[in-house]
DNA sequence: CGAGAGTCCTGAAGGC
DNA sequence: TGCCTTCAGGACTCTC
């Protein structure tokens, strides 16, 4: 499922074909999505031009113009199934999951393809993206706003454990399950400990922990479980060699103590039970 | 306000 | 072989 890296892997990926097309027409085939597919997102795309696809968190934002009629964006989330790969040409052999298509003046096709509908196409109507869903984010992880220090902050008094803290969207955005238990990992931290009785000095660990496991998979160009789908429509791979995620029972790699799986919060949390305190 | 549970969905995997 | 159950997961939304 897509995580930070791989969505900031279909942004590249996306970005060569995409900037400086028209759109000429919009396929929707299907509406239902995390909310629906708003009525007008085909008339407010149509004729506008792409001039940047910009992230937030995993939201993508695609900047809209037109020459004379405005300014819009398109607000997209892959859920965790969904996948936007660029197909040469209009042909329309559509498979069952493919609910919806930008068709470019210059030819080519961008196609959204999500079997479990968890994904979003919404549209933001003016020159800023504002949104809602954009409201309550917390700061970028790779960005300098996010460091030990701004997570020693946010966590003071708060008894959730920091496996599920860093979770949150609200504290730091992009960092899902599996990077979650990665990161904790890296840092030497017991995913069950509350946020708020983690050391500042083992917070600025954790923050290094994540930008680093990010990084390291944004390089690798995104790793991937069962039915990611990179932009060019090749299989999704394992770039990154999890060191817990998935590995219950399995050695650590360090310490060959058994992994150990748990769930927080209705989640698989995986940890080396000797590598983390 | 925070914490925890519920919710959407389909396909894969496991049990019988 | 086939049906049924369970699980997976992002993140919003609801309840207490």
């Amino acid at each position: 499922m897509p995580e930070l890296p791989e969505v900031e892997t279909t942004r590249q990926g996306l970005l060569p074909s995409a900037k400086g097309g028209r759109i000429a027409d919009v396929i929707v085939r299907d509406r239902r999505l995390r909310w629906p597919i708003p009525a007008n997102l085909a008339q407010s795309l149509i004729g506008k031009t792409v001039v940047d696809i910009q992230r937030r968190g995993k939201y993508l934002l695609w900047d809209c113009r037109a020459k004379n009629s405005g300014r819009g964006f398109l607000l997209s989330h892959l859920g965790m199934s969904g996948s936007l790969r660029v197909i040469d040409g209009h042909a329309s052999e559509a498979q069952k999951h493919d609910h919806l298509d930008l068709q470019f003046e210059h030819g080519v096709t961008i196609r959204y393809t999500d079997p479990r509908r968890f994904g979003a196409m919404l549209w933001i109507d003016g020159a800023t993206p504002v949104h809602p869903l954009l409201a309550a984010l917390g700061p970028e992880p790779l960005s300098a706003d996010f460091d030990g220090n701004y997570l020693f902050g946010v966590a003071r008094g708060r008894s959730v454990s920091i496996k599920e803290f860093i979770m949150k969207s609200a504290v730091v955005v992009g960092v899902g399950n599996i990077y979650a238990s990665e990161s904790l990992y890296r840092a030497g931290i017991h995913p069950t400990r509350a946020a708020g009785k983690v050391s500042r000095a083992r917070l600025v660990r954790l923050a290094a922990a994540i930008k680093t496991t990010l990084q390291n998979a944004i390089d690798a160009g995104g790793s991937s479980l069962r039915d990611y789908v990179q932009t060019s429509g090749e299989l999704g791979y394992f770039q990154l060699r999890a060191a817990v995620y998935d590995r219950a029972l399995l050695p650590c790699r360090v310490c060959q103590a058994p992994i150990k799986l748990i769930r927080q919060g209705q989640r698989a949390s995986y940890y080396c039970p000797r590598c983390q305190k």
